[in-house]
DNA sequence: CTGTTAGCGCGTTCAT
DNA sequence: ATGAACGCGCTAACAG
């Protein structure tokens, strides 16, 4: 490995000039900047940006922590991040943690370790304590997608409340009455808030909502397999499947497909989170968008410019807006099947 | 920040009795590792592992650069990537680098800077120059999914040639003659091993390939599309489209369906690499499935091998097979096309 | 078993 | 404009 004092040695002065070459210190003449460059050129040498972070007490790493990396939505969330941390100079650490609060406070420990500079959180659950960590610590953190009922950090999240009221709502211009949200597992603010949108969509009806048509299950296509098996089992049968996530989406379409129902025919499917895909799928997806990717963005700069500013502040919340895209894969209730 | 040292005044002994006791020593009263863990707890020590790498002389990170991570593709190796280090308690750092070279030559000098460990490259075309840098620093390379023309660094990839291969002989035994390659771009050594593949069941076959059959544009839904398009208007039509690529696979059926041509009634599509929606997408896709989570393990696992032995030793070539996964977007062809 | 010394590569501080 | 000395947090090598 070539050292700072190598360099200095083959072009005939301290090390501590050839530092000033490399953080472009102006206290420097043209002549000496010239030979330092050429000895640095010429042993290829590269700075140990971790001797700097030493000094600096910095080490221009951030870090990401989703559930699970390949859920399209993070993809695109991470790819913002990316692109943000990466055009500041900074190097990303990628993190999974399957929904798992044991997994999140594990990563967090080998972070700090790390001297991370920020961290970019999906929390697992509703538990904000795993978060003392990092503050203690002094890294900032940003909770993304999800919000914690203690706000102790900064948040970046998409209005779910309002995406799933414009489904729902939509779903009941449609003339539906009898709509069922195939939500999450309880204990995470996005299924909450969705749950919130859909019975204030129904309220703003005067509908009173049917309790069984509420269902919990998981962020998986199996679950929403499962979910829309069941729903499509109840008496009355369900004229509109409202999923809240993209696998959940998936799995109820399976299960549509195997009982041989059209869509929309014979029943109508909305979904949450665009994918590439979901223009291919027939019929094309109607869904809830959330934008995924400018998430990411402004998580990342909000992080950035905390790490500027050194002093704490007030916890900000950005909430982006949720739109509502209309494809295909919904219609009005058929005559059959809504003769209550 | 709290320091070995702050932990060894508490605990009335020397820093490197701290040191001992946080790195499992054998040489140390457990008495004396008592005392040092009560006071580790009490002031809630984390060791900085950054002086750690420092001494260590390794840093416990790794880096995996694709092309995009958006890439379903890319995003499964990732998973695959992110456990296995994730497991041996190394830590990932992400790199897009969209398929262009001074990105890649731009990471490669921030990687080695931090001292990183080693690194799993998806080159972005076959010039094997900027690997160069990476090996003069002794940093460990794992080439990831496509090879390069000079072997100098280890590789894993998956079976291209054999998967074409297997798809084109499919078509033909469902009675195809006129097939189309929607390929990628030359100069990276998956395109060339599907034009191979593609070629060698045409051979074998004793097809006279017909060179205009053969497209070559971008890993991209737009360029996927104009292929499509391109070939649709061809004289005499193809009966059966080989798209290269999940995105170009995608494109091709967006063309398809523009031009009101049923899938696999008027025209078969086949494709590469596999999504979870594919088995959604009306008609289910017919694909070459290569194992990307399966990959993404086994470089890992090779690049921390390596990094264990720390002698180079030959660079050493790992080849997944690659396999047809049969569905409903293949037919044989219709009479009525195929009047010539 | 425990402690002392020294040094990893770099940048801050203070001299020259 | 340039350099010497020191220290960041930790641990290898060598005492004791």
């Amino acid at each position: 490995m070539t050292t700072i004092r190598d360099v200095a040695r083959l072009a005939g002065v301290a090390p501590i000039t050839v530092s000033r070459v490399i953080n472009h210190s102006h206290y420097i003449s043209d002549e000496t900047r010239q030979r330092v460059q050429t000895a640095i050129d010429q042993l290829g040498y590269v700075p140990n940006s971790l001797s700097q972070s030493f000094r600096w007490k910095q080490t221009g790493m951030l870090a990401l922590m989703v559930t699970d990396i390949t859920n399209p939505f993070w993809t695109t969330v991470a790819r913002g991040v990316e692109d943000t941390a990466s055009d500041a100079g900074y190097s990303l650490i990628l993190c999974n943690t399957d929904e798992r609060p044991e997994e999140v406070t594990r990563y967090f420990q080998a972070l700090l370790a790390r001297q991370i500079d920020g961290i970019l959180l999906v929390p697992a659950n509703n538990d904000f304590l795993p978060l003392k960590l990092p503050l203690a610590h002094q890294t900032p953190c940003v909770v993304l997608d999800r919000s914690l009922p203690e706000k102790l950090t900064d948040e970046v999240r998409c209005n779910s409340e309002q995406g799933a009221f414009l489904v729902t709502k939509y779903l009941l211009e449609l003339g539906h009455r009898k709509i069922a949200l195939l939500n999450g597992p309880n204990g995470i603010s996005t299924v909450q808030e969705r749950t919130q949108g859909y019975l204030r969509a129904l309220k703003e009806a005067g509908i009173n909502p049917n309790p069984q048509y509420l269902l919990h299950g998981y962020f998986t296509m199996e679950s929403g397999f499962s979910m829309a098996s069941r729903v499509l089992a109840m008496e009355p049968r369900p004229t509109a499947l409202f999923a809240a996530n993209n696998f959940i989406t998936y799995g109820a379409m399976k299960a549509l497909q195997e009982n041989h129902l059209n869509i929309p025919r014979d029943i109508s499917l909305a979904g949450f989170d665009d994918l590439p895909s979901n223009f291919l799928v027939e019929p094309f997806l109607t869904v809830a968008v959330q934008p995924a990717y400018e998430m990411g963005c402004r998580a990342t700069e909000l992080l950035l410019s905390r790490l500027k500013q050194k002093s704490v502040g007030q916890p900000e919340s950005i909430i982006l807006p949720t739109s509502l895209l209309v494809r295909q894969s919904c219609a009005a209730p058929s005559i059959l099947i809504n003769q209550d």
